[in-house]
DNA sequence: AGCACGCCGACT
DNA sequence: GTCGGCGTGCTC
């Protein structure tokens, strides 16, 4: 690597909330040194800490005196890991959501290259021998419980890393050795996994031939060079095949591939799905990696030995060398915008971006998409591919409302659909229910006095836990135990509301006969548990799923026939703008998960207010008409898209400190009259984990001056006094606003 | 964010 | 007399 001999000033991003780049010399200490170069990460001194940063500009100058200057103390990486388009995205990201740059780094950067490592180490993994495999249920482990229960933990997969076995058991290596000396179980160094980067990236598995509409979208994907893409299509009209052939395309002629993913959408059966159709080199960036493992898929991609990277939100920064297409799927889903922390992005604009600043094609796919994307369509920004069909001869559910008020309800299910989940069943298909809401009940009442059990550290009730025999806060996570009488008159306490467990509990109750699998936080913890879930009704084995978000994406039941969506009404009269376009996308991203088979699905919707016009425009017009009526609402609200937003939000110890910061800010100046300030406001859930929430909305009907004003107030934002306690967070093009 | 420096209350 | 509270300020 050659260097300028007078470009000596290295402009580093460092993790601090400091919202500017820092300036170091060259490495001058002695040894071999590799001249540092834009993209890699550095050591550098910094006040009395050390820190891991990366090199951003090289400069031939500095504004800071020069005796403050230090110099980098090592270059941590050969090559760079971030291209000048990498970089480019990352400071145009910081400066879009106004968030310290080295923070925007942290966000990109796996922890362990974070923290300086090279990401390579390689892991140590366990698996069973044969003589493991028939010792499962030897006698002589009966005394040896902890070698039983990692010889138990081992069976369950082929392999384990050792960080894996850090999670899920304590003391472990011990038992490990002992059962080594036995020879039921081995180690192994594992390294990089894209061992097969030469491989020849021929088709594996035999293509399924296109529709003529899947044919005629992967046509004219193929013929563009760059652009945005909506790829519109109803749930099960193909468009991961779609994809995968676009994909297969770009793979063909040298290029890379990136797929975005929604959180709970990246299941190792979509991943096996990839793997099975394509022999080129994958790395996966999900929740269930360990640290190192993330490290290392995260490095392969930068090196350019992995062709797709497939990961959720935080992979839109993966360096790709030769990216030749992005993928975003099922685009509209919240888990792209960050919503905790400082660092709030999106990653579809993001992506958006991205391809278009590397002239690649990105496709954005979805069977109900986001307000904005069809508005970006609408605006010709994107272009817009319909997939209308099903494919094969499956026929699109039928949806009908079930009026509450008009029907004996039992236990929260009202008789139309107690009757239609008996025929249902009775035919042999499966039936799906739909709650968005977990737990036993969602208050503890007294029948005497009407007290309900509230949370100590939040604005809200606690969700009774009848399993756990607890109550629970879902917005704080703090847990008591259930009291039998009321604490303030001595009365009975009754659980008061329906959620996911009760439903199962009264499904089991009414139909015995057929076996209940309930998806939900509280009953799958981990990847693996859902697996295993999935496969349960894969496989036939339950016949009744209830289930709350977790159920409603990603997952496909052919068999399931009937769909009961058990409480519409929750957002019916929400005072968040996008309340209605969440509930239509859920509604009908249930519903697809009906009606895959020959035979016609059908979704019931229970309501008490049926004749809703969100309801029944849903049902009469479908989706797509839908969205056309909420996008012309929205354009005479003046709300996105068709206006830009920022919040400020806050928290602080008292109700008083974080007003008094919301004011202040919104007494600095504004000299924008297309900017307008709004008053600031305490949360919907003013008190939550013993922290009062506010938050104050600015907004513009034109993203530039939005912008602009952004970039004079943030700074004086953070320079107000008085702010010890304080926490505060940007959030640009927020997703809700209360 | 860390981590210092810097001035005021209760302890050996 | 100091140990330590966290308020203010700086880090290239």
């Amino acid at each position: 690597v050659t260097q300028e001999p007078r470009l000596k000033i290295c402009q580093v991003a460092l993790d601090t909330p400091v919202r500017r780049l820092f300036d170091y010399l060259s490495p001058s200490g002695p040894g071999p040194q590799v001249a540092a170069q834009p993209g890699m990460r550095v050591r550098v001194p910094f006040g009395r800490q050390q820190l891991v940063g990366v090199v951003v500009h090289l400069r031939d100058h500095s504004e800071i005196a020069p005796d403050k200057l230090r110099p980098i103390l090592t270059v941590l990486d050969e090559q760079p890991l971030f291209s000048e388009a990498d970089l480019s995205l990352l400071l145009w990201a910081a400066n879009y959501y106004h968030h310290p740059i080295g923070q925007v780094f942290a966000a990109a950067l796996p922890r362990l290259l974070r923290e300086g490592d090279d990401g390579l180490r390689p892991t140590t993994v366990w698996c069973l021998t044969a003589a493991g495999h028939a010792a499962l249920n030897d006698a002589a482990l009966n005394r040896a419980p902890k070698q039983r229960l990692l010889l138990q933990t081992l069976a369950q997969n082929t392999e384990t890393p050792s960080a894996a076995l850090n999670e899920s058991l304590t003391e472990w290596r011990n038992a490990a050795r002992a059962l080594v000396e036995k020879c039921w179980i081995e180690s192994h160094q594992r390294n990089s996994n894209a061992d097969a980067a030469n491989a020849a990236m021929t088709l594996r598995e035999t293509e399924p031939v296109p529709s003529s509409a899947q044919a005629a979208a992967i046509q004219r994907l193929l013929a563009a060079p760059h652009g945005g893409f909506l790829l519109d299509g109803v749930t099960g009209s193909g468009k991961t095949e779609v994809y995968l052939r676009v994909i297969a395309a770009v793979l063909a002629r040298g290029d890379s591939v990136l797929v975005l993913c929604p959180e709970i959408g990246l299941t190792p059966q979509l991943l096996h799905r990839f793997e099975q159709r394509f022999n080129a080199p994958i790395a996966a960036l999900h929740s269930g990696l360990t640290d190192s493992e993330r490290a290392r898929a995260w490095v392969t991609a930068a090196r350019g030995q992995a062709r797709i990277v497939i990961g959720t939100r935080s992979a839109v920064f993966t360096p790709l060398p030769r990216l030749g297409l992005i993928v975003i799927d099922e685009e509209h889903d919240s888990s792209y915008k960050q919503q905790e922390g400082g660092f709030r992005y999106s990653a579809r604009d993001l992506a958006l971006l991205r391809g278009a600043q590397e002239k690649v094609p990105v496709v954005l796919g979805s069977a109900t998409p986001s307000l904005e994307s069809l508005q970006n369509v609408a605006m010709q920004r994107l272009t817009h591919i319909s997939l209308p069909e099903r494919a094969g001869t499956a026929q699109p559910p039928r949806l009908v409302l079930v009026d509450m008020r008009a029907h004996a309800v039992h236990k929260g299910i009202a008789m139309p659909l107690l009757q239609a989940m008996q025929r249902h069943l009775e035919a042999g298909a499966q039936v799906l229910l739909y709650l968005n809401r977990r737990g036993y009940a969602p208050s503890l009442v007294c029948q005497g006095c009407n007290w309900s059990a509230p949370c100590r550290s939040c604005d809200a009730r606690l969700t009774v836990h009848q399993r756990a025999d607890r109550l629970a806060c879902h917005h704080c996570g703090a847990e008591e135990p259930r009291p039998t009488r009321c604490p303030r008159c001595g009365y009975e306490v009754h659980a008061l509301g329906h959620g996911t467990e009760r439903v199962e509990e009264t499904l089991a109750e009414r139909f015995p006969q057929y076996a209940i699998e309930r998806f939900d936080r509280d009953t799958l913890r981990q990847q693996q548990e859902l697996e295993a879930a999935i496969d349960r009704v894969n496989s036939g084995a339950a016949r009744i799923l209830i289930g709350t978000q977790m159920l409603t994406k990603g997952h496909h039941f052919p068999d399931v026939s009937l769909v009961g969506i058990l409480n519409a009404d929750q957002s019916l009269f929400s005072t968040d703008f996008r309340a209605a376009e969440r509930l239509a996308q859920t509604i009908v991203q249930v519903a697809g998960r009906a009606g895959r088979a020959e035979r016609a699905g059908e979704v019931m919707i229970q309501s008490q207010y049926p004749e809703h016009p969100l309801l029944t425009q849903l049902l009469q017009e479908g989706y797509a008409g839908f969205a056309a009526s909420c996008l012309t609402e929205r354009a005479a609200a003046h709300w996105p898209p068709f206006s830009r937003l920022a919040v400020l939000r806050a928290s602080a110890a008292t109700a008083a400190a974080v007003m008094r910061f919301l004011q202040a800010a919104a007494a600095l100046p504004n000299s924008d009259t297309h900017v307008v300030m709004r008053h600031p406001m305490p949360s919907t859930m003013h008190r939550r984990a013993d922290r009062y929430h506010a938050q104050m909305v600015v907004e513009s009907l034109d993203r530039m001056r939005l912008q602009k004003f952004l970039d004079l107030w943030v700074p004086q934002v953070e320079a107000l006094p008085g702010t010890q306690g304080l926490r505060w967070a940007l959030d640009v093009d927020p997703l809700e606003v209360f």
